[in-house]
Parts: C-alpha cells; sequence; structure tokens
DNA sequence: ATGGTGGCCCGGCCA
C-alpha cells in the first residue's frame, strides 16, 4: 500500500501536475494540504476519472486538506473536534484500506515572537488530544502532511542559519516528540538517515537548484506500519518542471495486513 | 541589500 502526502499549494493551480503524478506515482491513498479551495470547488470528478475516491475539508482562500484513495475511503472526520478549532480547516481523517489516515496542515508559526507561534503548538497539542480520543497506537494509523517542523538538523540545509527561527525550534521538535511518544514514527527516516533529504524548498533565490531545503513534510505511523514499510521516497521530480509546488510529493509503501 | 517568488485575487496577505 502507497501511501503519499503532498503540499500543493492551490489545488486549482496545481490540478494537472496532481494529475500526471498519481498516473506515474499510482498512490493508493493521497493526502493532499493547502488545496486553497472551498468544498464546493474541489474536483471530485477528476479523482473519479482516475480511480479515486475523494473527501475535502476547506472553506476557499487559506489552508484546505484533502483525501484521495483507491483502497476505499470511508469514516470521513473534519477538523480537531475541537469546539475551539479556530486556526482553520487543516485535519481530515478516514479509513483506507484498513489504515486510520491523517491529512494535516499544521499552522506556520511565522516567527518565535509572533501570536501564531504558541497557536501552532496549541493546534499540535490538539492534534495529539484528537489522535489520543480517535485512535489506537496498537492500530495501523498514518498522519501525513505539512508539519511546518523540520525534526532534526540533518533535516534543514543548514542548522546555523536558522537558529532563532521557526520550523526548527526545541518547543516544536518538542511537540513532533510528543506525538511520537503517544505511538508514532517518522516513516521516511526509519529508512533513510541521511541529512540532506528535503521536501520543501523556498519558490525564492533558486532554493530547489541551491539544495537549500528543508524536511517537513512527513508520514508519521504507528510502530507496526513502520516495521511493515518496504519502501520510502522523496520524489523531487514533483518540484521540477512547469509551475511546481514548492513542497514535493513524498510516499511510503507498506504492508499493513502483513508482517 | 530588510530584498527575493508564487498563490490568492487585484492591494495586501500568506507561505
Amino acid at each position: 500500500m502507497r501511501i503519499a502526502t503532498w503540499n500543493v499549494n492551490s489545488l486549482t493551480a496545481r490540478l494537472g501536475r496532481v494529475e500526471e503524478w498519481i498516473s506515474q506515482a499510482e498512490p493508493d491513498v493521497l493526502c493532499l494540504q493547502e488545496t486553497k479551495q472551498a468544498d464546493a470547488a474541489f474536483p471530485h470528478e477528476a479523482f473519479t476519472a482516475l480511480g479515486y475516491e475523494s473527501a475535502h475539508f476547506g472553506d476557499g482562500r487559506w489552508n484546505g486538506v484533502a483525501l484521495v484513495s483507491r483502497v476505499g475511503l470511508s469514516g470521513v472526520t473534519r477538523g480537531l473536534g475541537h469546539e475551539d478549532d479556530d486556526q482553520g480547516p487543516r485535519l481530515i481523517g478516514a479509513d483506507c484500506g484498513g489504515v486510520r489516515v491523517y491529512s494535516a496542515y499544521v499552522p506556520n508559526g511565522r516567527a518565535l515572537d509572533d501570536e501564531h507561534y504558541p497557536a501552532k503548538l496549541l493546534w499540535l497539542e490538539r492534534l495529539r488530544h484528537h489522535l489520543t480520543n480517535e485512535c489506537d497506537p496498537e492500530q495501523p494509523v498514518a498522519v501525513c502532511g505539512d508539519y511546518n517542523i523540520a525534526p532534526d538538523d540533518r533535516d534543514v540545509w543548514d542548522p546555523k542559519e536558522l537558529v532563532g527561527m521557526t520550523h526548527v525550534s526545541e518547543p516544536e521538535r518538542a511537540a513532533l516528540a510528543d506525538l511520537e511518544a503517544w505511538g508514532l514514527v517518522d516513516a521516511f527516516r526509519e529508512v533513510y538517515p541521511d541529512a540532506g533529504l528535503f521536501s520543501w524548498w523556498d519558490y525564492r533565490g533558486g532554493s530547489f537548484h541551491r539544495h537549500r531545503g528543508m524536511r517537513i513534510d512527513l508520514l508519521l505511523v504507528t510502530r507496526m506500519l513502520a516495521e511493515r514499510t518496504t519502501y520510502a521516497l522523496i520524489d523531487r521530480n514533483a518540484r521540477k518542471g512547469e509551475k511546481p509546488s514548492d513542497h514535493t510529493a513524498v510516499f511510503i509503501d507498506c504492508d499493513p495486513a502483513g508482517g
């Protein structure tokens, strides 16, 4: 079972690239972030034509997350299930082929002294509570998306340039560690220990060609799913060519039913 | 050098 995640930075602008990538990579489940669409604008029929079901959670200009699956899609939940979930449509979950899959778009903290920074930490804490309430860490669960956190210094082009900035701060990394303490594993990192493997590159200043990026798009999976993961890839090709997103697609291959 | 690129939708916000 191939599970992929991709922050597409507007699905309206990226639909052609997404259709092309699905046809070529053939994911079983694709988690999308930053669709920047209202539910009524989401192109379900484009995915139907490729043999996929889809579910979306979005309200217009900002944020927006979706699940696209060819192995079933049921039990859809939208949001954090918290009455003060006021940071926009950033989480959608569903049962896909025996795995509870979530597409998550973690808020960007902007800067350590910005009000959005504690809001980001709060959102991550609410995500952990939501998972605790809704899921069993002994079952196959995959929480995939744009975390806007580089888990450690291997995941940024130059840690020295990022001291004091968001995405690398100790509290953000501690929030990620809290999710891992609940029972999640960074599946890509289990396969590749190398530094310099990135999933996002700024549009500005030729960052992609200069290898100035970060690995902030993560597939966090429960232990049993991590143990059944056979392959992982950051598909850099999706960051190349005409009108790319600033993120590329990342996927794992796993066998949730097998050993 | 306090910029730069790209998406929203057309001035300014957001990443």
